[in-house]
DNA sequence: CCGCTTTACTAAAGCGGTTTAAATGTGTGT
DNA sequence: ACACACATTTAAACCGCTTTAGTAAAGCGG
């Protein structure tokens, strides 16, 4: 019971092969009764193309692949990348592709994307000198870079990272708070470097902090769950030098944060504030409700995928301007309890 | 600059394409020579085997299709979805093999299916009677469902629908709730029947109010979004009639339900008890945090990949036994106010 | 009835790999 | 010197589809 082929068909209908691909992809060049016939006999027959030998024949696969930098179960922990999909599926749907999430291949991201079937890709927050970009414009598939750094041969679809994270800052400083603490997101590869986003978001920090004259912050970082929220709450140094504002650089930390504080007996706004980054649809759900930078994820994602999709078009696209960011100011921040000094 | 195929690195290298081929998936059959000699070649070329002619030659992509039965934009705003993924993606990352998310294809699944070049698919939701599971087997890919009724074609994976349904239903009434709003999850595919684990939930609230004599609940269908719980709450009848408890089977709907009770001035528990389903990450986090029935989402997948990959190793699976669920008591469940005589 | 354009259809050449079966050379035991 | 196993290497078939180039038949004006 092997699988129906286009030559079974042709045998059965007493056609040649290219008559029975004609019927499918140009049936106008086929006689009214010859066309009737061939679909009859191919639904018959239960026909179907076999989607690799079109894909090879055609030069084009229908699928557009999502580099993932990180392990699946990491990264889908993050609320996060389901935005992104939302974003991402509107156009794949509109223009009826499927969408092949393309995770590092045995420890390794090259490998993975040698692998994949795709007409092109959507890669999130590698950095600029990863390998496995360098692996991309070898092979020359079209690339939309998410939250990297734009290049020469890819566009890159970013936000205003560092405007944001420099209202978050500002928010806790104008506040009163001057004990900061910083939670960043790890590096996404094993390199130990920060990613290009999130180093924005640092210098925008860093702006504020600056801007304020104020101490340099207690700095540890991350990943995106709530899990690495709490650890990095309970690094933060202790009496004196205790933090009394947290910039956490995505809302799973920082929703992590709120959790771990309210298990040490601290109050959220009252012993602790809490800033995030992301504004994901829960941070409007805990409590208390979350204080964090929005970034339009969704957007991200449609805008990405519309400048990939016109690509594979054949058009030259640029890369598009930030888009902006803006502090949603919740329930989790307010002022220190005891401002020091300076009233 | 097209691609570098087998044949220019077998011409640029002096030796065969068999021998080129040999380098990469038989190397033991090449002399020590030939092979280094192949192999520096065919980096110095930037040479990848092109992905579509490998997956026609070896009648397999390395690549598990996830069927969708929605649009990718309404399931992903579902956490759900996520949770799924991380299950599945684990096992998929394992096995080297990459995840393409199939949703329908201008309107239909089928279509969606043919087009899919990959080893095995994992279904979800679908119903017994759906037109896409005919054209799954029709075609003879090996599927695994989730959510659906068990095949003698195709192994399920399911939890205990039933059982986590009458225990939440046995929750509101041992409180004391006698009048009950039941909020359904909407048929996936547009056939008008319930889903399957719907269906089983629904059975489930009834048995426990048939078991307590309770009069019939107000019965509503709410996606699994907090838009929609949100307009369900809406929807409830007011006055004397008014549902003191409400039985969603989907934790974002009743998170939805929790924002439209505050913005309409209800306490939670106070004046409504809300149970959920499922048990997303972010039901510990809403406030009150949600009382729910616990489903293993992750682990779920993690079955039906491992299901799926061991019957492409040709193995003869079954479907396993029901994962089980059970009632997690959060905040957002109380005594009603009133308790109607029999207090 | 003839040359010429259409119309309906097909043989065969790709697309880029893998794999079978056979060819080629090499050392071994006799 | 000969048959034989063995290690390398390759020609050619095949996977299943699309598409180019071309053939045969039909239609048409003259």
């Amino acid at each position: 019971m092997s699988r129906v082929t286009i030559a079974d068909v042709a045998g059965a209908a007493g056609v040649s092969k290219t008559a029975v691909s004609f019927a499918f992809n140009n049936p106008e060049k086929l006689g009214q009764a010859t066309l009737e016939r061939v679909l009859q006999v191919a639904h018959e027959l239960g026909y179907t193309p076999h989607p690799a030998a079109r894909a090879l024949s055609l030069r084009r696969s229908g699928t557009i692949g999502v580099l993932i930098p990180q392990r699946l179960s990491t990264v889908f922990a993050n609320q996060f990348l389901s935005e992104l999909f939302q974003g991402l599926g509107e156009l794949v749907e509109e223009h009826d592709l499927t969408l092949l999430l393309v995770p590092p291949l045995d420890g390794s991201l090259e490998g993975a994307i040698r692998q994949a079937s795709v007409d092109g890709f959507i890669s999130l927050g590698l950095g600029p000198d990863d390998a496995a970009l360098a692996t991309l414009d070898r092979i020359g598939i079209p690339t939309v870079l998410i939250d990297s750094e734009e290049s020469p041969e890819h566009p890159a679809v970013n936000v205003d990272d560092a405007g944001g994270a420099e209202a978050a800052a500002r928010h806790l400083l104008d506040l009163g708070h001057r004990q900061l603490a910083v939670i960043m997101l790890p590096p996404t590869r094993s390199q130990s470097v920060l990613t290009p986003a999130a180093s924005r978001r640092l210098a925008g920090y860093q702006a504020a902090l600056a801007a304020f004259d104020a101490p340099a912050p207690y700095m540890v970082t991350a990943g995106a769950t709530m899990a690495a929220g709490a650890r990095a709450f309970d690094s933060f140094p202790k009496g004196k030098r205790r933090p009394t504002g947290i910039l956490a650089m995505s809302d799973m930390a920082a929703i992590g944060v709120l959790g771990a504080a309210d298990a040490a007996g601290m109050r959220v706004p009252g012993d602790l504030s809490v800033v995030g980054y992301d504004d994901l649809p829960m941070a409007a759900w805990t409590s208390p409700p979350l204080t964090t930078v929005r970034q339009p994820i969704v957007e991200k994602g449609r805008v990405a995928a519309r400048l990939l999709i016109q690509r594979l078009q054949g058009n030259v696209v640029t890369s598009p301007p930030p888009l902006s960011t803006s502090l949603v100011v919740r329930g989790s921040t307010a002022r220190p309890k005891e401002v020091p000094g300076q009233g």
